[in-house]
DNA sequence: ATGGTGGTCGAACCA
């Protein structure tokens, strides 16, 4: 069975809808994982996805803030959801496809804007949701899964457009990074966009606030794609849809896919 | 050092 799948942080799925559309049309992946959905999940406009051949979902929302979704062309099974950092947000959902592959989507916490837990409660609990997220891989090693989504942290230099000015940003401080890498150790995840494209500068998120955001260029790879060791060789032909990020009313990260022959 | 833009939901919070 092969399949491709997307990952995009949407930024309002109800905003975004003809979006969200346009991708499904334009580039049929079988699944497509959304964060930042920011709807209660009744309120999902389902409807106008069905139509194009995704009547499957599973998600959890919540109103006006986070929330995650997995649209798929292929059936899924609903595979749980997970609160770390006892925060309250629906910011983790987890599918399972026919084959037995997992999928899990995560909306990691941005963290605020200064990097210090002791002055920034929101920057604590970013640590904290990786720090629980690492456990539970050590406690149980997964298996045949894929892991996608906003992870709101840039982990290589050349994942953002200026390394040393990004060191003392969230996002991109060396702690951040330290913790992701410790959550992808515990669970022999491999990155799996980066084991496609190896080298190179590569973002998936653009600032609203640029003037030019393309003659600019000053990105960040806040999205991912992970896959267990065990189907990481399955995977292929991973890209960051680039131009999303200038669509008519574009959400601020541009869509990332990968294919797997599984 | 600061402010720049955008979404939600109708003032303040979040990114």
């Amino acid at each position: 069975m092969s399949f491709t799948l997307a990952t995009w942080n949407i930024n309002s799925v109800r905003l975004r809808e003809p979006i969200v559309l346009q991708l499904l049309r334009e580039e049929a992946p079988d699944v497509l994982c959304l964060q930042e959905c920011k709807s209660p999940v009744e309120l999902i406009p389902t409807a106008g996805f069905a139509d194009l051949g995704y009547p499957h979902m599973v998600a959890r929302g919540q109103k006006g803030y986070n929330g995650v979704a997995i649209l798929s062309k292929i059936p899924l099974e609903d595979a749980g959801s997970l609160d770390l950092a006892q925060l309250g947000h629906a910011r983790h959902v987890a599918a399972r496809l026919p084959n037995g592959v997992t999928i899990h989507n995560h909306y990691v916490p941005a963290g605020g804007d200064v990097p210090d837990r002791a002055q920034n409660e929101k920057f604590g609990q970013k640590l904290d949701y990786l720090t629980e997220l690492r456990d539970i891989f050590a406690a149980q090693k997964p298996q045949r899964s894929i892991l996608v989504g906003d992870l709101n942290i840039a982990p290589r230099e050349d994942d953002v457009w200026d390394h040393k000015k990004l060191l003392k940003i969230v996002s991109h401080t060396p702690i951040e990074v330290a913790h992701l890498n410790e959550v992808m150790s515990a669970g022999h995840w491999v990155d799996v966009t980066r084991q496609d494209i190896p080298d190179g500068l590569l973002y998936s998120w653009w600032s609203y606030r640029a003037k030019d955001w393309d003659a600019a260029d000053k990105g960040r790879r806040l999205d991912h794609v992970w896959a267990t060791s065990d189907i990481s060789a399955a995977a292929h032909s991973s890209r960051v849809l680039r131009e999303a990020r200038g669509w008519e009313k574009p959400s601020d990260h541009a869509p990332v896919f990968a294919s797997f022959d599984l």
